[in-house]
DNA sequence: AACTATATGCCAAAGATTCTCATTTCGGGC
DNA sequence: GCCCGAAATGAGAATCTTTGGCATATAGTT
C-alpha cells in the first residue's frame, strides 16, 4: 500500500507524493526523467510544480524508494526500486533499456573492492551498444 | 608527441588543444571537469575560453583521445584515454578514484550481452563506497 | 607573405536543477 | 470534526553546466 511506504520512510503523506509515486510503480521498466514524470502528471490533470517533482525525487531518493542513474547525455533518470539490484543494458540507438543481473559479476565486485581496502556502499554497470533487431 | 597525437586524429594543432592536451597528460588519474580544465589554464596564465574547453573535451572524445564519464553529481569528467580500457572505484567521501579492470567481468559483459541479442559499443562499470584508510 | 578554412573568445542562450518565499496542506491534539 | 504549528507545495527567480552565434584570430597551404 502507498501511503505506508510514505510513513514507513518517515515522509509525510501529501497528495504531489503520491501521485509520484503512482506514476513510478506504474512505469514497468521505464526510466524516467524529473521532467517526465511532472508531464505525465500534468496531462493526468494534476496540478504539480515541477520543483516539487525534483524534491520529491531527491527524498525519495534518500529514503532508498527511488535509483537516479546518470545515462549518457548527462540528465538524472529515475526509476521505483523495486528491491533487487540490477544493471542496465542502453541502446544508443533506440533509447530501450534491458535491465540485468550477473551474480559473477557482483561476486568479482566485492573481491576487487576487498582487494583495495575499499567498501562499497553502491554501484553503476551500464552497458552501451544496441540491439540485434533494432 | 603531442602535436602528432593531434594531426593523427584529423585536428589542427592549434594552441589551445595542446595546453589541454598537455593538462590531461600531466595529470595522472585524475579526472577533470571541463571547469578545472579551464581554471588549471587560467592558473598558469594561459588565455582561453571556457567554451573552447568544452568544445576541444567533446572533439578529443570524438576523436577517442579522452573518455567522458558522469560519477554521481551529474557533472562530467574528462580523462585522457591511454588505450587501457578500465573501471573506477570512486570514494563518496573524498572524491579519491582508482581504476581497475577485471578480465573475468569484462568477459561476463561480453556474455551477457550475447545473451540479450545486443553488441555492446562501450560500457561503465563505476563502484561508490570509500576506502577503509580515509 | 597572402589566402582560405578553421578555430577561438566572448557573450548570449538553452537546459537542468535548486532556491526563495508566500501560501497551502498534513497530522496531532482538543 | 476543527484548530494549530510544522512541513510541503507552487511559481518564478536564480544557479550551474553546457552549447550556440558571430566577429576576429590562426593554422596550414600556395
Amino acid at each position: 500500500m502507498n501511503s505506508n511506504d510514505l510513513k514507513n520512510v518517515g515522509l509525510k503523506v501529501t497528495l504531489p507524493r503520491m501521485r509520484i509515486l503512482e506514476i513510478l510503480e506504474r512505469s514497468e521498466g521505464e526510466h524516467y526523467t524529473a521532467e517526465d514524470v511532472y508531464r505525465l502528471l500534468l496531462d493526468a490533470g494534476e496540478e504539480i510544480g515541477l520543483a516539487t517533482v525534483y524534491r520529491v525525487l531527491t527524498q525519495f531518493e534518500a529514503a532508498g524508494l527511488v535509483n537516479r542513474h546518470h545515462f549518457e547525455g548527462g540528465h538524472a533518470v529515475f526509476e521505483l526500486n523495486r528491491g533487487s539490484h540490477h544493471d542496465h543494458m542502453v541502446s544508443l540507438k533506440s533509447g530501450k533499456v534491458v535491465e540485468f543481473v550477473d551474480d559473477i559479476i557482483e561476486e568479482r565486485q566485492q573481491q576487487i573492492a576487498k582487494e583495495h581496502g575499499f567498501k562499497i556502499t553502491g554501484h553503476t554497470l551500464i552497458l552501451y551498444g544496441e540491439f540485434e533487431d533494432e
